[in-house]
DNA sequence: TGTACATCAGTGAACGCGCGTTCACTGATGTAC
DNA sequence: TGTACATCAGTGAACGCGCGTTCACTGATGTAC
């Protein structure tokens, strides 16, 4: 490898970590070519050489934070031996949050109002964002493998939403019902809405044990999908 | 009734419909001070004989937001006779569902990303941020009242948040348990946690029926909470 | 191995744009006597 | 009721700012023969 590789790819990887540093100190609002240019005592037209416009700097920057998150809670998740499903979901509960404190500023870009006229790519992005939720439905999988029997059923027929069932399959997950990929959505949106309240919401800021106010809301969708 | 005056009423009314237009039209950044000048047909100064910055603008705008939003999916659940518990709960998440969407970009300002350098003061905004929990808290004491038993609990002693019965207190609700506080919460987040995946998510798009999904989580919520 | 040429990273100036806010002003509406 | 003055809504120009992107350029690094 030459030297020019070497340190193209050297200076690839700085943008990127100048990018996040961005995002941390000030929000995604401080994420512009000229702040980042700045950070790396670049001029900001020498960026082109590294990135065709801002647009694209998002995306690699989505891609790496989908990526970063993922990576993290599958590892947490991954860890609990793989027939205690209780502590598999409540690892995976835990560790989202974690990331997201952690996180705060590339969780809300990730999960926060959709930045205007931008749309993350359905490419290699979605595959990663999408990961969390595969690795969910596997775990229902398991779960209904194991005789665990959700309750939740969508008003109409069987297979209400054939869509959800074929995008599924499409990923390779094919054993597992509907009523039970409903649940462990209705979980995800239980820790998901109370991440959202402690990040952006009128009682973030203060009132009560954060800590013990999530656990609540761990159990609350343990009940929820283990009855 | 002066002249004078009945045109200032007049004016300041047009500057919060040309705000929300804008906000309806082009999301949040669109929200300007030059941009409302605009569509009012004045000039951009002139706006700074109502309004003193755009940060009061913006306070406006949240307050009257929040106002609206409380309005409308109080009247559904008032309209509910009060003895139907689980029909008050329904028609509740329902009409949270029904402004949103009705609503998005308004929606958004008081439910995404908080806005960079602005924070919405704790002032009206807050008393009117806050009325959809309270209605919540009193459906709650209701619940409690008639015999409904909550099943989450927080892990260590009875009152591990003093802090949150303390608030509710001094708001005039006495009568409920830590317990149906969190079922409560928990119920809450679920619905809030479907909606902005609903709005700003991934799946948002495209899948699924989002009436029957929606339908649903809010037959979770009423297992979580009716059991 | 040495030379001629091509590639590439980074510079510096400039473009057009929209933003929030200020300021001195004009002319109409309201008020006091 | 008529006049003198004060209040007020809206104008128009200007401020300083930061943004994304383009372009012609320089000088160093790499490549072909």
């Amino acid at each position: 490898m030459s030297t020019r590789a070497e340190r193209r790819e050297i200076t690839e990887r700085a943008i990127l970590d100048a990018a996040r540093g961005l995002l941390v100190e000030g929000g995604q609002e401080a994420l512009t070519v000229r702040g980042l240019a700045r950070k790396l005592n670049l001029v900001p037209s020498a960026l082109y050489r590294y990135v065709a416009s801002r647009e694209e700097l998002l995306t690699i920057l989505f891609s790496h934070i989908y990526t970063d998150m993922a990576d993290f809670v599958q590892a947490a998740h991954d860890a609990v031996p793989s027939d205690d499903l209780r502590g598999r979901w409540r690892a995976f509960a835990t560790a989202l949050r974690e990331w997201a404190l952690e996180h705060p500023y590339e969780w809300t870009l990730i999960n926060g109002t959709p930045l205007r006229d931008y749309h993350v790519p359905p490419t290699e992005t979605l595959t990663q964002g999408i990961r969390l939720h595969l690795l969910l439905a596997r775990l229902g999988e398991d779960a209904e493998a194991a005789g665990v029997h959700p309750r939740i059923r969508p008003e109409g027929s069987p297979s209400a939403m054939p869509g959800l069932k074929q995008f599924l399959a499409s990923q390779g997950i094919e054993n597992i019902s509907e009523e039970s990929v409903l649940t462990g959505v209705a979980g995800w949106h239980l820790l998901m809405g109370a991440l959202y309240e402690e990040l952006f919401g009128l009682f973030g800021a203060d009132l009560e044990d954060k800590d013990v106010y999530y656990d609540a809301m761990v159990s609350a969708t343990e009940k929820l999908i283990f009855g």
